[in-house]
DNA sequence: ACATTAAGCTGTA
DNA sequence: TACAGCTTAATGT
């Protein structure tokens, strides 16, 4: 396993001088990690994680104690940038879906960082801005009273997105179960109704959407 | 309308 | 064939 990835493959790190990554590099601390660990809570040091290979799911406990899966990290993602600021986390997760390749970086040293780069600085405002904007239309998504219209607008989102009619779903069913704040057996009964209303094809992850106005509708219902 | 529980199915290593 | 991921059905809130 490469030992020195992350600082070439984390975008707030693009465009910065091989001098500039090399110190960088002397910041970073190199781990790996199986799957199913928790590699950042509450109980853990502030420190920003940084997922080099494999992958990972940010989450935070609801009332309830049961996971409310925020977003996948796949290479190249962050998080608990909020840590560097001096925020205290109480309540985010991050814990490894796959054996999985992270670097961290303690609080303390990336301040000093900051100080020394600005751009670094520039480029984390604006990636968080981007995580803000995630976490606005989730909100907005958890907004709609049942689980058929987040479905539907989960779907319609992700082909705009991906400008395409077919999508393919970016996360185990499980995984979309939680973030859309349901079950797994729901999801798949849900994507089976809408099937049979031939809103949607299914086969596995790839779905296609062959009636956008009836799902529009749906939402909005 | 959805969750929970439990059991069965299917693809993949 | 053992396991994870998904589905199906029965029952509960």
């Amino acid at each position: 396993m490469s030992e020195h990835i992350c600082a070439e493959i984390v975008p707030i790190f693009e465009q910065l001088d091989h001098d500039e990554l090399l110190k960088i590099s002397s910041l970073v601390v190199h781990h790996h990690f199986q799957k199913g660990e928790v590699i950042l809570s509450p109980n853990t040091p502030s420190q920003l994680v940084i997922v080099a290979a494999g992958a990972a799911k940010s989450y935070q406990l609801s009332a309830s104690g049961k996971e409310q899966l925020l977003s996948v990290l796949d290479a190249g993602d962050f998080e608990g940038e909020k840590n560097l600021f001096g925020v205290q986390n109480q309540e985010l997760y991050v814990e490894t879906l796959k054996n999985s390749a992270v670097c961290t970086i303690a609080t303390s040293e990336f301040q000093q960082l900051l100080e020394n780069y600005p751009s670094i600085a520039l480029k984390l405002l604006k990636s968080n801005a981007e995580k803000i904007a995630a976490l606005e239309k989730q909100n907005q998504l958890l907004n709609h009273d049942s689980v058929e219209q987040r479905l539907a607008t989960y779907l319609l989102d992700l082909a705009k997105i991906k400008n395409n009619d077919q999508i393919v779903l970016p996360m185990k069913l499980k995984e979309l179960a939680s973030f859309l704040g349901t079950t797994p057996e729901t999801i798949s009964r849900k994507l089976h109704i809408f099937s049979d209303r031939a809103l949607i094809n299914q086969e596995r992850h790839t779905i296609t959407i062959k009636d956008s106005t009836a799902l529009e509708e749906l939402k909005n219902a």
